[in-house]
DNA sequence: TAAGCATTAATTTTT
DNA sequence: TTAATGCTTA
């Protein structure tokens, strides 16, 4: 087996060990998606069938690439493996089996902002004060209710829940609570939430016996990223892996000291826990990084030794003490946007580095911004991942929209959204009263609107879009999602709507809803591989699907060269050969909400900047500023991060910044604050080097007073070595005597 | 009912 | 700063 020739000690024990319970923590870069994908070609090689093995992983994306490299190794069966994240496969398997629990199998899957308008109608008709009850709130507790095992009915039992509810003056979550669940399974609906809670219920209630069959079926368990997962999706794996005379074939794969959501309710518990659950447990520690150069994994070391509770573990490296990790000041973010990007030009320029090798990483979304101005004025290439996504455009909901009501006409929120868009005379005081009517008799939303009196008028409306959404009904066997959706958009008259619109932004929507109709396009005609046959699967409710479950980490890289722009967490699992971790101040990164929660909460943010710091492979760029605009106001009461002074100043180079100062209005040192033993301050103030057009090596004459980019205005005191390899020691007025290298600086003429 | 204007509230991370 | 909500008027 050549393949088990790549890996090292450690990394094949974990591969070959294939039978019972087996556990490997792997710290970052230390070859875990290797393992994971050779364990699963192992066990292929050795006679399993591919689609007796469910591999969970924590996005499509990560599924989908692991997938490809199991076929490099064992050929195209290796496709035919399960593997995606739990939310998709336990929808895909749902997909089947949800008329066993009373959901319809055609069921639509909530996203957010579904569910919080839910929520909202919910308060609503409660006669419940809105500003006491805000959807955000609402629907986070209810998610971590899901999240814990906490039925509604439990929830109402729960002594803890129910006071801190009561303390925070609302006692009726828990009422919200059931009629949440109780609306949407009417409206044959779940939320991301449900996809995982209605998948435990469905084993746990073992309707048909259920459960064995997919005992039977996946022999082997796959676990990624486990430090991830709640106790909602281990519970969900016990039910398939623990049962008698099970042989009880798990593996779970992750890094305590990864991870990063436990806002979402994963819990390292569970890994603790495993060791407990799983008497036969074999372990491995994967401490070995192939990744990062020296500097970089003992930083990372020095800063998770911070941290209170964590697997013993230390991770090393052979690749040599590599660059110290640099850390840039700025006073304003404008600057620090310049700075960074100043710095990304240099990389590329003295270390030929591609857009591609290079990610900009942030705690915030809406940090994004001014790098991609900067990035912009230097016209790099960049693409910003996270954010809106292309599915959330309001013209792609729109229409999505229409295809989920035409899929599943209970699907309430999806009937709200497009029973007057565009619009067709049906106001808002009538879809209130039909929403009423609804909850009022027990009925959905459509029953009530296909009987619904109202004036003269607004009965003809409603009836012309009840015979509308029924014919688009009658098209769905006969034809596919692609011929229908374009068929929905014409027919629905938002086509029309659309064109009207000239300006620049109605032109950008027709676009987007081309793409999309292109997207479905591309579904229909590429063919999937599901178990061990090619099932042509391409009916409407599977793409809702699947487009529901897609996120912005699950994009594709295209294949242009272009610089990361993205959050710390979608960086999870990706590396770069540099990587700049931006906005490292207090209540930023580490963020004010963690400061606010205590030690858990900041042990937490922690391990976010030990994930940021290890996605660097050679250059690590830390940066931060003294003043940042926050919501419209400027912010100058800036406090570098605390997580800088844990790095260890052995691993940084704090060329050209000013550390461990503040400064007054006037721009004077004020005496320093918190930040102890940092570099030395050179100069008060930081050099503001102006646009200047660099010329060719050949030009630098000794005696010429030039600009550098970095280092600003100086004079070149002497030339030496090949005309090839020509160095230039410049006099700086600001930074003093500097050997730079001509044919990778860009120096401006002064005169 | 629908569009236009004014006010106000809210901002962590994501399947 | 932006998004969302509320209020007024045709």
């Amino acid at each position: 087996m050549k393949y088990l020739d790549e890996l090292n000690d450690i990394q094949r024990q974990a591969v070959t060990t294939t039978k019972g319970p087996v556990m490997v923590i792997a710290g970052p870069g230390s070859g875990k998606t290797r393992v994971l994908t050779y364990r699963i070609a192992h066990l292929i090689n050795s006679g399993v069938a591919p689609w007796e093995i469910l591999t969970l992983t924590f996005t499509n994306k990560a599924a989908k690439e692991m997938k490809e490299r199991i076929s490099k190794v064992v050929g195209e069966r290796g496709g035919r493996v399960w593997a995606g994240t739990f939310h998709s496969v336990f929808a895909r398997i749902l997909r089947v089996e949800a008329d066993k629990i009373g959901f319809p199998t055609s069921f639509t899957i909530y996203d957010t902002d579904d569910a919080k308008s839910l929520l909202k109608n919910i308060v609503r008709e409660k006669n419940l004060d809105s500003k006491q009850y805000p959807p955000n709130v609402l629907y986070t507790r209810i998610s971590s209710a899901k999240s814990n095992l906490i039925t509604p009915k439990a929830y109402e039992a729960h002594k803890t829940l129910r006071d801190q509810d009561r303390m925070a003056k609302r006692p009726h979550i828990h009422a919200i609570y059931t009629t949440y669940m109780a609306r949407c399974k009417k409206a044959g609906a779940m939320d991301f939430d449900d996809l995982l809670y209605q998948m435990f219920y469905l084993l746990h209630s073992n309707p048909d016996n259920v459960v064995e069959k997919y005992r039977q079926k996946f022999k082997y368990i796959l676990v990624d990223e486990f430090q991830d997962t709640n106790q909602l999706q281990y519970g969900i794996i016990r039910k398939l892996v623990n049962y008698p005379k099970s042989e009880q074939n798990l593996c779970v794969v992750g890094d305590d000291a990864q991870s990063i959501y436990a806002f979402r309710g994963a819990t390292i518990q569970n890994i603790l826990d495993f060791e407990k659950d799983y008497k036969a447990l074999q372990v491995f520690k994967l401490e070995q990084n192939y990744r990062s150069t020296e500097h970089i994994v003992q930083a990372a070391n020095n800063i998770i030794l911070n941290n209170r509770k964590q697997i013993q573990k230390k991770i090393w490296s052979d690749k040599g003490e590599g660059e110290k990790i640099k850390v840039l000041r700025t006073v304003t973010d404008k600057e620090e946007g310049k700075k960074v990007v100043g710095t990304i030009m240099e990389q590329k320029m003295r270390d030929h580095l591609s857009n591609n090798a290079i990610a900009i990483l942030y705690r915030t979304n809406a940090q994004s911004r001014i790098f991609e101005e900067a990035l912009r004025r230097q016209n790099v290439k960049y693409k910003v991942f996270g954010g809106l996504s292309f599915y959330q455009r309001k013209e792609v909901k729109d229409l999505i929209a229409y295809l989920r009501a035409v899929v599943n006409v209970n699907d309430e929120e999806a009937m709200r959204r497009v029973i007057n868009y565009p619009v067709r005379g049906i106001g808002k005081s009538t879809i209130e009263k039909i929403g009423k009517a609804a909850a009022e008799n027990d009925k959905t939303f459509w029953e009530i609107l296909k009987t619904y009196q109202g004036t003269s008028r607004t009965t003809n409306a409603i009836r012309a879009f009840v015979f509308m959404i029924e014919n688009f009904r009658k098209k769905l066997e006969a034809k596919d999602a692609y011929w229908l959706a374009a068929h929905i958009f014409e027919k629905s008259n938002m086509e029309n709507s659309l064109k009207k619109d000239t300006t620049v932004q109605g032109i950008s929507r027709m676009e987007n809803v081309t793409n999309l109709l292109d997207g479905i396009k591309d579904f229909v005609e590429n063919d999937e591989l599901i178990d061990d046959a090619t099932i042509p699967d391409k009916n409407l409710s599977t793409y809702l699907q699947t487009i529901a479950l897609h996120t912005s980490a699950d994009d594709d890289k295209d294949d242009t060269d272009k610089v990361t722009l993205m959050s710390v967490h979608s960086a999870k699992g990706l590396e770069f050969k540099s990587v700049f971790v931006v906005g490292l101040e207090e209540n930023l990164f580490p963020s004010f909400m963690a400061t606010k929660e205590g030690p858990e909460g900041m042990d937490e943010e922690r391990r976010l900047f030990y994930v940021a710091v290890t996605r660097a492979e050679r250059f690590l760029t830390l940066s931060y500023t003294g003043s940042r605009y926050k919501f419209g106001k400027l912010d100058n009461n800036i406090e570098p991060s605390r997580f800088l002074t844990e790095v260890g100043d052995q691993h940084i180079d704090y060329v050209g910044s000013m550390l461990g100062r503040s400064y007054d209005s006037s721009g004077n040192s004020v005496s320093e604050r918190r930040t102890p033993r940092y570099a030395p301050v050179k100069k008060a103030v930081s050099i503001d080097v102006p646009a200047f057009t660099p010329v060719a090596p050949s030009l630098i004459r000794e005696g010429l007073t030039v600009l550098h980019q970095r280092f600003g205005q100086g004079k070149v005191d002497k030339l030496s070595g090949a005309a090839s390899n020509r160095i230039a020691i410049i006099q700086f007025d600001a930074v003093g005597e500097k050997r730079i290298m001509l044919k990778y600086a860009k120096l401006g003429i002064v005169e």
